[in-house]
DNA sequence: GATATATACATCGGATACCGACATATTACA
DNA sequence: TGTAATATGTCGGTATCCGATGTATATATC
């Protein structure tokens, strides 16, 4: 059942995986085992996604309507040289959608003021 | 069996009631009920620890060395009118260990980098 | 044409933390 | 005696993560 945009504070906090997958989307349009090396890269290599993270994720957050499938596989509409510099097993691209965005916004909202929080609590304590 | 200094980043990322249990915990020795007001206000009303929650974590962090019982109950030395005043169940108050110190401090950075992170790709994103 | 290699997707079982519901303990006060 | 307030503790269900394992497609090499 897709969710409506009135929950999206529902579904906070996110956990860390799922917040760099959709991370990872906003920055385009990606398939599958693209997120896991742009989400290493993107974190510096302190987030490494296990492959059932990522493909568990990708279906929950489909059927949360958060993201969803660009029609086609993409080595079908690349042109030969791509295909070729891109063998393997036909790929599954994904996409943001309009509440994955603002799903993904919300929570960086949410973590900007977690952060100022702790900020706060951590400058006025004596240190120790 | 207790955690060494060395394994800091493997007890990384916290979960949000952990991080805030701890945070709370910053700000000066607690017992336990005390903790659920204090998160639920300083999160602005955005956290309400559950009792199962708080206590399961209060075990569990004293088990991983990060807290620790201050020796006495909370009441039994508090004088008479401060008693008085704070009926009910004795209480048992918690403090925050030198290594939970460095792991809240571990994990504020952590978020401080995943928020500049989220920044940098939404705002170099086109606006959609 | 058999085998190896690289890319990519998928599923499963175990582990962990969270959560709401429920139960218990201590004291004051009517 | 019983009710309210404060506080701690336990249990079963659930969600997500994770490593291990398996499968699919294509290229290259022998």
């Amino acid at each position: 059942m897709p969710l409506t945009p009135e929950s999206i504070s529902s579904l906070l906090p996110l956990r860390e995986p799922t917040f760099y997958i959709l991370l990872s989307l906003a920055a385009g349009e990606k398939h599958g085992y693209a997120i896991i090396k742009d989400v290493e890269e993107l974190s510096q290599g302190r987030q490494k996604l296990s492959t059932g993270t990522l493909y568990e994720a990708l279906a929950r957050l489909q059927e949360q309507n958060l993201i969803e499938r660009v029609s086609r596989l993409q080595w079908i509409e690349d042109d030969p040289q791509e295909y070729q510099a891109n063998p393997g097993r036909p790929r599954k691209v994904y996409r943001l959608t309009e509440l994955g965005y603002r799903l993904l916004n919300a929570e960086r909202e949410r973590l900007q003021k977690l952060v100022q929080a702790a900020q706060q609590r951590l400058d006025h304590t004596p240190a120790r």
